[in-house]
DNA sequence: GTCTATAAAGTGATAGAC
DNA sequence: GTCTATCACTTTATAGAC
């Protein structure tokens, strides 16, 4: 990847994890990224091609990385069914490990997220609009083996919940913690995406009695929170 | 109110729904209204002054029926903790009584508000602004009674959580419902709230032992979920 | 109140010189 | 690959006739 082709897609990210994917102009971007007007249409055909690359450069990984980690979590747990928390984390945790990798801070790229996950109409690249139906019934096929009692719908929407949860951590984070700052230092993600485990994976349980001694085994050992 | 700026109003409505708050022109509305370009600039003074007029429109409702509700269930329960689905079910229960009170369809109407809720920037107008910090500080306290042994930033977290799936769900919902219809032909809203409520108040109470039979009586009885 | 015409600025995209 | 100039179009807003 040339250089003047990856200052224009990090300057893309950081003005549409700002200020949203619509209201974003060719002129705006070229001009944080110092490079000239034309650039964008050489080097991604279109407005709309950059915003592929964007929309996919960091949900793309994550989604593999959900995908693997389940995977994993599956074998690790051998036929018995994976706790709901495990499960959880698998959907929650590519975020942190891929905030790492990448070069914007991890405000933006929370926000970035955020907004990429709650994008529904016609500007999703087809690529993610296929990765995204395989993790939900990826997902919902785990949820179904640790909640056999559940109906498919109703996993469905808990999920669907659970996503909504997410994306809002991801967009108004930054918002929350500063509301709830002050009473303990400065909470990192971490934290914040324990929080949101605890809370799904109770969400995702519902309906169900408190685990009774002969269940306590596969559902709460070797688990943390 | 003039019966053309009420037509201009509601088309706006549809077409904020439809596409998004950022993407809908002036003359956009303007044709659907079958009104002048003008119209909206005269009537509105701008194209934000008629986006603060539909933001308001049926937020404002929502978020006073939200406290009403949580008042009258405060004095229902007496000195006694107000049981969380019910918390909940004031939280969400008004986007049911306002659809009916609205002329837009319930699909309009739901994606209108999940947009609007999601709504971060400085585009909202400042009364809803305020609105939304005072029901948040509402229904923490009433949280606070129900939860006493869970510290108020872990409160804030998961009230945020509860708003983030209630989101998703109403901008989303007609695309889960599309999903999982076929299995028990045609789930309303009233369903779907339900289940949002079940889910909501379960990750809500999160970390407490299972009621024991003391604790019972004032958490359930009297709720038929 | 309604309408036309138009201002003033911004939009994405591209031709063509370098 | 880079850049300027420009095209064709859309945007919000407004002046001024009716």
């Amino acid at each position: 990847m040339s250089e003047p082709k990856l200052r224009l897609i990090e300057a893309a990210e950081t003005l549409f994890a700002d200020r949203g994917f619509d209201t974003v102009s060719v002129r705006d971007i070229t001009k944080l990224a110092k490079a000239n007007v034309a650039s964008i249409n050489y080097h991604f055909g279109s407005r709309d091609g950059l915003l592929a690359v964007v929309l996919t450069r960091y949900i793309a990984p994550v989604n593999e990385e959900r995908l693997l980690r389940l995977d994993q979590a599956e074998k690790t747990h051998g036929n018995k069914p994976v706790p709901l928390e495990v499960i959880v984390d698998a959907f929650a945790r590519p975020l942190v490990t891929q905030v790492r990798k990448s070069e914007l801070s991890e405000r933006l790229f929370y926000k970035l997220l955020g907004r990429s996950f709650a994008q529904q109409d016609e500007t999703l690249p087809h690529e993610l609009e296929t990765q995204f139906r395989v993790i939900i019934s990826r997902f919902i096929r785990a949820l179904a083996k640790t909640l056999p009692g559940v109906p498919s719908e109703e996993l469905i929407w808990r999920l669907h919940f659970v996503a909504g949860a997410m994306v809002h951590m991801l967009t108004h984070g930054d918002c929350i913690q500063h509301l709830t700052q002050g009473s303990s230092g400065t909470p990192t993600m971490d934290t914040t995406i324990s929080r949101f485990i605890r809370f799904s994976a109770a969400g995702l349980r519902e309906g169900l009695e408190a685990p009774p001694q002969e269940t306590k085994g596969p559902q709460g050992l070797l688990f943390d929170f």
